[in-house]
DNA sequence: TCGACAAACGCAACTAGCTTGCATTCTAAA
DNA sequence: TTTAGAATGCAAGCTAGTTGCGTTTGTCGA
């Protein structure tokens, strides 16, 4: 599906700026924070509109949002007709590089919550070293 | 144990900040955000002090820290001869109120991560409305 | 008990991430 | 084609957290 298609169907205007968030997201595929977006744009976008445009796509239902342990939030976006990135799944976030990934295999577990509690969401972030930057640094102590 | 001994058990000055901070953590016993401990002090003590003293608690294994969906972090501790609260468990946070609670009863799961990468820690945040928000605007609804 | 020194503190300034208000521009439906 | 409401872009502001540096204070040895 396109992303004006995907637009469309969440009821959403398929505004310019919106259709090239979106494309860049569903291209990318791991969850993309707001720097990294602005950084990997090659047109300039206010980033009062990223900011507005991922929080519209999130609550539309076609991009989720994690929690990086530096306090940004990472958007990521899937295609509705492909093995997506539903969002109920743990996320690996990189301390070296910043990057966050997926770990799709996997299912967030059940929590049980104290009486009177209701849950709205949830969201697991395991921190670490991606394989990337492990073997850069292994490289540099050689 | 009072707090100068897990201070001095943990190789940690004896300052008076340090003592204050220790004390209000393990009488409160849930996760509070900086700007709550600012707030509940009584006698001033200097924002970057705080930061640093928390951090120092951390690093020591005294107090264990989680981030809230809303970028700030909050910081527990225990006192080391009772049933604590080691940070190896979930936490909820009321998206209300902003308080946090620790769902010590249960464990965080083992996660498998992609060939590569290590893993340094993790952390799951579940959010929602806690039993009090919920009870008050039920009554405001009445 | 006293003095030296490293650790800790407090102040000012700064950065990143994100929000609010408002005037201008654009999309989509009539 | 018109037009109302939605979306955008700019300026300003807020909160959380950091850095640098001079001053103060625990701690340990004499």
């Amino acid at each position: 599906m396109d992303v004006e298609k995907m637009l469309s169907a969440a009821k959403l205007r398929n505004t310019h700026q919106r259709k090239v968030v979106l494309q860049l997201l569903i291209e990318k595929g791991s969850p993309l924070s707001h720097s990294e977006i602005s950084s990997i744009l090659t047109e300039p976008l206010d980033k009062v509109t990223l900011y507005r445009t991922l929080q519209t796509l999130t609550d539309a239902g076609i991009a989720h949002q994690v929690q990086g342990l530096d306090g940004a939030w990472r958007f990521c976006a899937h295609d509705p007709d492909s093995e997506g990135c539903p969002g109920d799944h743990p996320h690996f976030l990189c301390l070296h590089c910043g990057k966050m990934f997926c770990l799709t295999n996997q299912r967030l577990p059940r929590i049980e919550v104290t009486e009177g509690m209701s849950v709205e969401g949830k969201q697991l972030v395991v921190y670490g070293c991606c394989s990337e930057c492990k073997t850069e640094t292994e490289d540099k102590l050689k």
